[in-house]
DNA sequence: CGGTCGCTGAGCATATTGCCCAGTCGCACG
DNA sequence: CGTGCGACTGGGCAATATGCTCAGCGACCG
């Protein structure tokens, strides 16, 4: 679960160049190969790393349209909602949360106007009693890990 | 920036298994090698696929707490306030929004009372005139991309 | 009709992988 | 103090994947 200073520059290092194998990693951290085998097989097992998937971009998916929905759900309801929202492909993620909604959820459109139909397709359904919308202008700090996973390291060492 | 048949369940392949290779990906989706390599290429260059970075798991790093926080800035500060905030490892991402607030940040922390830590930090700056945390229970429904390449794919043929 | 484009299937040299091994080092434990 | 364990090293090996090239073929378009 924590993770020492090797295992920090190995994922930064994977972060910044993921085309490079694990030779090529071996040779940038000035370690062996079978250590980096070794270290990446037990991120992998430990769940730090999940996976080494595609980061698709919806923006050049023909969604350039992001916006956060806050919903108030219904006593009771909540399980419903959820799976009813799971079947919507333009809900990308969906939080529980404590606070004035009960979920937040991340929409995408494929604009402005598109983005009224995904939110009536969100909010119609019985259970959700209200949705507020922030509608994404900018994104100063796209989604990073990499100062985390510093920290981390420094922290264990 | 249209993505046809192949394109996504060429991304779907890639996000359910991303160990495979192009050759093993050529064999499953039943085409050539170079037919592989050349759309792999294309929806990279044409940044429909951004990289294949590890997916790294706060939680697993230590820090099992998300929250989300909406931020009122005083006018004019916008810059300085997402300079600051992009000093703040904990802070994993950051968009300008209409609505309510004007900004909106993910947070992560180490527990409850290090959440507090951590906004202090965040807030700990002129420019900020209120926030409102959200504290994440559950995540019914992780980021994903693969539905919203599904419905890409089939728009486009 | 000619030209372009995308896909196929193949070949080739090179690089990487997965797996094995023996040896070294630091460290905790008895 | 000695022992055993775990992690790392450096090397070797066969199998595999990669990057690159090529000719052929069918579809489409001007």
């Amino acid at each position: 679960m924590a993770i020492d200073h090797l295992d920090g520059r190995l994922i930064v290092l994977l972060a910044r160049e993921p085309r490079i194998g694990v030779l090529e990693a071996s040779r940038r951290l000035g370690v062996a190969r079978g250590t980096v085998q070794a270290r990446l097989d037990r991120l992998q097992s430990n769940g730090v790393i999940r996976g080494f998937g595609p980061q698709v971009d919806p923006a050049a998916l023909g969604y350039p349209v992001t916006a956060f929905a806050t919903l108030e759900i219904k006593q009771g309801q909540g399980q419903d909602v959820r799976a009813h929202l799971s079947t919507v492909p333009e809900v990308l993620e969906l939080h529980t949360t404590t606070g004035h909604g009960d979920m937040l959820c991340r929409l995408v459109a494929r604009s402005n106007a598109d983005l009224q139909r995904v939110i009536d397709r969100v909010v119609g359904f019985e259970g959700i009693v209200r949705a507020s919308t922030a509608i994404v202008m900018e994104n100063p700090v796209p989604l990073r890990i990499i100062p985390l996973v510093e920290q981390a390291a420094e922290d264990a060492g």
